[in-house]
DNA sequence: TATCTTTGTGAGTGATTACTCACTATTTAT
DNA sequence: ATAAATAGTGAGTAATCACTCACAAAGATA
């Protein structure tokens, strides 16, 4: 990956999160990153494959993110690192996952099956503390972080530490 | 507010819902409504404005939504009445709610402050019932309503009875 | 009936769009 | 050292964009 390559990715992230796919000319892209605007075209054949190359590394991601809970064997660990998740967003990825959830509104780039590890493993977490409605829990819970990250990436939670305690003491991890 | 008008506003708020607003030209618009182009403009100013009049009616469309809880006087009324507000949401007026879902992401449109007064009311409502930190709770039940909205809007929710039942007895409603 | 206002049209505007292409500069391989 | 492949440029293109404007039709008022 050259350096030129390398900046028109982080470029393009940046504006598509902030601005919107749609709202982001390839010129504005190519300005922003230093490079002509024909250099784009070289690397990712049109505007849609530079979205393409950013989704891509998603997949990744939120393996990277998932694995250390499907790993785990403590179904209150489960719990407890699934909480941590959102609030464990680093500010530097913040554009990144503003990007996923803002895509997660078009119909072509929402994959809600991309959870489904995740609550597969809250299910049974859940079953194991003899919760009476596993499911629905794991459910509950994935939704309710779902909506913190969003809060979270739009930048109005202001109480971050005061709710990722709430939440650690309201499912005793 | 003639014929014409009205089917304009109507067209763009399903392209607008649907296909986002950059994404959506006025050209399609006037066709999809099967009036010219220019009637758009002598009616709505230009894009942004007929943006802005669609959005006009949202004010008024949450405070429909929001007094009926407000002036409860019952705090479990209240969370009842609070838990069904995502699962009331007509099929008709699915694009409009997904517009507005799709705006919160826009910082021009992120309007936090609007659940204001139902955060405050069901913070009342928490404190009566004597949970120990009804801030939080509020909090947190306006945010797992947001995040099933959500699910629903983008229609993801295969089990929508079953989840509204589940959070009525979880808070006992 | 005559006049004024509102509603509506559609061709035309300059600006911007995503993308191409002929070309040059720089690496890499032999 | 030379050839081939890759990286990079920037002017140019057709299409589309939001928007204007001169004008016509229809309604309201006098």
């Amino acid at each position: 990956m050259t350096d030129k390559k390398e900046k028109i990715l982080y470029s393009a992230l940046e504006l598509f999160a902030n601005g919107g796919f749609n709202a982001t000319s390839t010129s504005k892209i190519a300005k922003k990153a230093g490079v002509s605007e024909g250099l784009i075209f070289k690397h990712f054949r049109n505007k849609k494959g530079l979205l393409e190359a950013i989704m891509n590394s998603a997949e990744e991601q939120i393996t990277l993110l998932f694995t250390p809970i499907l790993i785990e064997t403590e179904p209150q660990v489960v719990i407890k690192k699934t909480i941590e998740l959102p609030f464990s967003i680093q500010e530097t990825e913040y554009n990144f996952w503003k990007l996923q959830f803002k895509l997660k509104w078009e119909d072509e780039y929402n994959m809600p099956q991309k959870m489904e590890p995740l609550n597969k493993k809250l299910t049974w977490a859940f079953t194991e503390l003899n919760y009476k409605t596993p499911k629905l829990e794991a459910q509950l819970l994935s939704q309710v972080l779902d909506a913190i990250s969003s809060e979270i990436l739009k930048g109005n939670l202001t109480n971050r530490t005061e709710l990722e305690e709430f939440l650690k003491v309201k499912y005793q991890v």
